[in-house]
DNA sequence: AGAATATATTCGTTTTAGCGTATGCGAGGA
DNA sequence: TCCTCGCATACGCTAAAACGAATATATTCT
């Protein structure tokens, strides 16, 4: 009845997790919905480095794109195996006690207060918080 | 005072379970302490393919060694990272869910109690129970 | 329609991971 | 001491990942 695989490849999931760009990303969309504009400003990477990233965990599974106007917003959505999930929604809150993933989200509340001053964000949406897929203790 | 980093590369662990073999020996590994060459017997693939891994998560401080003579056992061990153990002892768990992971489990088993019928295993030590470093629910 | 903007994808290259084969090394046994 | 056994490591190769640069696509604005 179910229509997810019985037998879920959790290497998958991690390989998808293996790497610290991928891992920041995450970071900043646990709990939100973020538009790809903020991912480039705030890292300080490539547009197609972020593009491509998004890409890899939209593939795996662990985030769905929502287009709005020109903007792409991110966010992380619960896989359909129940470990899996879990995996992920631990990950996340130990992401939290990260130095870099605490700045990068700081950075993300500051920019946000101020996006109209940032020329590459001028116009572009706000993150929009979501039901905490992937939060833990909140 | 701690003597682990404070910041933990997470992306390393997830590195490290991102292989099915991996992930295989760490499963076969979850609750005891195994000899190698229950490994190549049971995962059916060669002596240098298994021990290479088995590197893998001993530089990844996920496993660790210790000989016995010409024997060599390698048991799960807690990261000293808090998160990165959870993770750990999270993923073990997910993967008892596995069809593959049980089958080499039920394999491990079966194959200790005719150890001597084996000419691979003939006269190696058989695997002994360890406090379960990555056992959740029991 | 044409320009501008936000994002995605492609291309070519460099880096890294995994594998099979061959070899090295430590420990016992003859 | 030499041989064998269990395991680890080095080597050469192939395949996949990651990246920068360039280009394509979708949408909006004029």
């Amino acid at each position: 009845m179910s229509d997810f695989p019985k037998s879920y490849d959790l290497a998958l999931l991690f390989a998808a997790l293996a790497d610290r760009t991928r891992l920041r990303l995450l970071n900043l969309m646990s709990g939100k919905e973020v538009c790809v504009c903020y991912f480039v400003e705030i890292l300080g990477q490539s547009q197609p480095k972020i593009s491509r990233h998004l890409a890899y965990l939209r593939r795996a599974g662990v985030v769905t794109a929502r287009r709005e106007g020109k903007w792409m917003h991110y966010k992380i959505v619960a896989p359909k195996h129940a470990g899996a999930a879990r995996m992920l929604s631990e990950a996340l809150a130990v992401l939290r006690e990260d130095k870099t993933m605490k700045a990068d989200l700081a950075r993300l509340a500051k920019v946000c207060c101020a996006a109209q001053k940032l020329p590459a964000l001028d116009g572009a949406p706000l993150p929009v918080s979501v039901e905490a897929v992937g939060c833990v203790g909140c």
